[in-house]
RNA sequence: ACGGCAGGUCGGGUUGUCGCACCGCGCCUUAGAUGGCCGGUGAGGAAAGUCCGGGCUCCACAGAGCAUGGCACCGGGUAACACCCGGGCUCGGCGCGUUGUCAUGACGUGCGGAGACAGAAAGUGCCACAGAAACCAUACCGCCCCGCUUCGGUGGGGUAAGGGUGAAAUGGUGGGGUAAGAGCCCACCGGCCGCGGGGUAACCCGCGGUGCAGCGGCAAACCUUGCCAGGAGCAAAGCCAAGCAGCGGACGGGUUGCUCGCUCAAUGUCCGUGGGUAGGCUGCGCGGAACGCAGCGGCAACGCUGUGUCCAGAUAAAUGACAGCCCAGGAGACGCUCCUGCGGGAGUUUCUCUGGACCGAACCCGGCUUACAGACCUGCCGUUCGU
RNA sequence: UUCCCGGUGGUGUAAUGGUAGCACCGCAGAUUCUGGCUCUGCUGGUGGGGGUUCAAGUCCUCCCCGGGAAG
């Protein structure tokens, strides 16, 4: 399976968006949290954010791209069909430990279908 | 060699795997830039703060003035500026020379530095406390003269040199003069006025006159003078499809044969128009105040000419993840070399560990300001070593 | 992205350019058998740097922090 994270994986419109934060279930651990509901189509969605609290936008940007990344590699094991939101808050952690977070979290909310 | 100051340049590189964005009249595919392949490109010196100045866009606009805001030595540069360059003046620093003092100094000159540097003889206002007095008048302690005196002082007058107050006290220093004093008089310095010379100018130099009652400070207080500014900003602005609110028109039942009128129900359906917001496209990055190199002009900022290059375009927002090697830098270990005051210090091969700051384009430029590990270059100063 | 406000002790607020006050809180003492109330005293502050001025919380300028508006 391919392992690209292309303009129609992610969620783009204002008012998708809004729709995830305010309608959509939470799931959280340290250092993450995640919002998600179903989006009527045959792919997943998602998105990536990093709040004010976590520094000047040279971090943020950072930790957003980490966290596209990981989503990226471990896509081929989460269910479809739903628009993801991402929300990674500061800390000191590596990439490996934000990979943890990141599948601890969707396994939370079982849209994982292996692993 | 080391350290400091000032100015300038740069601000990690490279390989592999996976991945992202844009571009190509590239190729395949598809209803269709739908998907794929190939190739190219992909953050900064500050991209930052948003403090100035422009371009660009729309609105307003006959012309002029007022208000408001900004700027303010002179000349140049520039599209423009509160920026830059050169010059002047003032201030303070260091060095040198002359002169003087118990001492601090004064003057001249050189070097490098700082300055939002128009006007306080147009007017208004403020200058707390202290002080006699803070700008229009004058005297607290004093000094001097005259009178009285119980010899302690006291009354009248002159004076502003000395003391005192204060951030600031009516030009400064020295001499003459005087009852004591005072630009009262003189010399020098300062100020003002006039003339001459130099300079585009700011300003400078020289000569002469004037005792200087026009003369304190504050304009980042009001203000005056001169100059410059119409307002908003790419979320500007334009276009596209859809068509929500609204607007216009058409389409009902009953009463009667029909029309008007009245009434009831529906507050609907269809057509047209359609502001704003949301969506898409343009604006938006192949031709510009662009960048590199060379030549010429200019003290310089900068300009001109020639030649070459095309160099990010995202939009909940593209440059990432992992691994390896190299390059700077830091720490440590075993050795080796040199110096030694025998405590140690300096340099270096190899190995190990560590390790790259400030920070993310958002219409685009010119500046300013602020943040910043480290490296390199140039100049000056200091210390040490060698010649 | 653009624009606009604000910052004074721990908290809430005053201050024509001229000694930074007030209230609550805190601390100490007095009063009380003890605590509270009350009384007396004290600690502690102009967000930071630079400039103008004799003198700056106030005027000018550059940063820092906080809040808000437009869509």
């Amino acid at each position: 399976m391919r392992k690209s994270l292309t303009r129609h994986e992610r969620l783009r419109r204002r008012q998708d968006i809004e729709n995830v934060f305010h309608h959509g279930s939470a799931y959280r651990c340290r250092g993450l949290a995640m919002k998600c509901s179903e989006n009527g189509l045959s792919w997943s969605r998602v998105l990536v954010v990093s709040p004010r609290s976590v520094g000047k936008a040279v971090r943020r940007n950072r930790l957003r791209r980490i966290g596209k990344e990981i989503f990226r590699t471990i896509k081929y094991a989460v269910c479809g069909g739903y628009d993801f939101v991402f929300v990674v808050y500061p800390g000191d952690y590596s990439f490996g430990a934000r990979r943890q977070q990141f599948i601890r979290v969707l396994g939370d909310a079982n849209l994982l279908t292996i692993l």
